[in-house]
RNA sequence: GGAGGGUUGGCAGAGUGGUUUAAUGCAACGGUCUUGAAAACCGUGGUACUGUUAAAAGUACCGAGGGUUCGAAUCCCUCACCCUCCUCCA
């Protein structure tokens, strides 16, 4: 959520970051929520001079009882007091409609690009900062071949145990999935990460609080017998650790990793890019989680690329790194890099990562702070990025090592699988 | 699922209708003393909002939301969570 404060002092600035996101109307959206802000201080004003009023009424009232004053006065007061009390409640309903209305209004904005993210409006005006130099020659056959000939993922038991994109992995296919996730968790915890097992399910605080409601509402599956989603991601448990806390600058940066099954209803999602392991509504995601100083924020967020970039080059696969526009940016983040492997048998790039530093966007919602050398609570820096997501890892990997002989592991995966090869 | 008890500041813990602007203790921070430290003593106290050049000052917050009352941490209702016992269970 974008801080309130910069709305009131930089406006201009506010409306020139949403104009690059594509949002034509920003100028009356944020007109709107200064204005709102404006009527509501000046609600409370009269608010807090109204209630200081009321308290003093009250005070005279218990003194007048104290005394055992002949009480003639007494009715008097309380009556004033009574009336008082009616304006202060009608008064108080506006304010609070102000307010929640503002936070409505707030809370539908996306956060501002980072200046240095490329002007685009497009998946195509994205950037590609890097791709790994020796391109190997499309070939082979697409996954959802290899799965069913050698009997490692089996789509249509998930069709029958619950519906399409909940596919059942087996055997090798289980056991490789399960190698990377443990490969993925190793690596995160040399780099320094914690290791966090979270709840899959979340409330609605913490769904806001990441901002995945309201904006992604259509996107989560929801619990019909109590108000809960199903995480589509880690992130939203992981950093909802940090709602309403106030962490020691020396606690930081905090670094977490969990493994977690995420879920999406990829509501509108269609087409030949929702085949195979393409596109799932449930799928296994090792992610990456960090609360960093805001003067160090972006520094960590190159560390987390760096990092990322190793786990796919341990698995030499190919791949290409990219900086997200601004018109592709994610509803929260200031500045995003994906990370796409190449299918070789598809001859698709699939992203298998998302690394995006969200600044204060996330931490204002979560009210995620820490005291500065002069005592003042400021807000921190979030971010996060996929360390990685499995089915599309997987895939990748099946196309990539496949030979006439059977599907060769990668060496730094062997320990986990204790075979080399699927045959 | 059933019954009972609870939720107060960083922590512990008093407080059952009006000097509670929440006692007290611990921890913390600042100071005095000291060569330095400890101890002792003195002082400061959280969060958010409004307000101001800066102050001052004001308002709200005792799990959340509503209600009663001139006045609620305190009484009533609803909900969430925690603890104990019973029941069930990986």
């Amino acid at each position: 959520m974008i801080e309130l404060h910069r709305i009131r002092t930089d406006k201009k600035a506010i409306i020139d970051g949403l104009h690059k996101r594509g949002l034509s109307n920003a100028e009356g959206l944020i007109q709107a929520i200064y204005n709102l802000d404006i009527e509501k201080r000046a609600i409370q004003l009269q608010l807090d001079n109204l209630s200081a009023t009321l308290n003093k009424l009250n005070q005279e009232i218990a003194d007048v009882l104290r005394k055992k004053d002949p009480a003639a006065t007494l009715e008097a007061k309380k009556e004033e007091s009574n009336q008082l009390k009616k304006k202060i409640k009608q008064l108080a309903e506006k304010f609070k409609a102000h307010g929640s209305d503002l936070l409505a209004q707030l809370y539908t904005l996306p956060n501002l690009p980072h200046e240095s993210v490329p002007a685009g409006s497009h998946a195509d005006d994205n950037v590609i900062i890097y791709q790994t130099p020796r391109m190997v020659v499309k070939g082979g056959s697409a996954h959802w071949d290899l799965v069913k000939k050698y009997d490692l993922v089996d789509f249509e038991l998930g069709n029958k145990i619950t519906g399409a994109g909940f596919p059942v992995y087996k055997g090798k296919g289980a056991k490789l999935q399960r190698a990377l996730i443990n490969f993925f968790l190793d690596q995160a915890l040399k780099a320094g990460y914690t290791e966090i097992q979270p709840p899959i399910l979340v409330n609605e605080a913490s769904a806001y609080a990441t901002g995945q409601l309201p904006d992604k509402e259509g996107q989560m599956y929801q619990i019909a017998s109590t108000p809960f989603y199903l995480i589509p991601t880690a992130e939203v448990s992981i950093t909802n650790i940090y709602r309403d806390a106030i962490i020691a600058e020396s606690a930081l940066p905090v670094k977490h990793v969990g493994y977690t099954p995420c879920f999406r209803r990829e509501a509108g999602s269609w087409g030949a890019d929702v085949r195979g392991l393409n596109r799932l509504h449930q799928f296994d995601k090792v992610e990456l989680v960090q609360i960093a100083h805001p003067d160090y924020s972006y520094a960590k967020l190159e560390e987390m690329l760096t990092y990322v970039q190793g786990l796919v080059e341990q698995l030499a696969l190919p791949y290409r790194v990219l900086k997200l526009c601004d018109g592709d940016l994610g509803f929260c983040a200031a500045m995003t890099y994906d990370i796409e492997v190449y299918a070789i048998a598809q001859d698709k790039w699939l992203e298998v990562s998302s690394i995006s530093n969200f600044e204060t966007f996330q931490s204002n919602r979560l009210s995620l702070r820490y005291k500065d050398k002069t005592k003042k609570t400021c807000l921190l820096h979030t971010l996060n990025g996929s360390g990685l997501a499995l089915p599309r890892v997987l895939a990748a990997l099946l196309e990539l090592n496949q030979t006439p002989e059977g599907i060769h592991i990668p060496k730094v995966l062997q320990p986990y699988t204790g075979f080399d090869i699927i045959d």
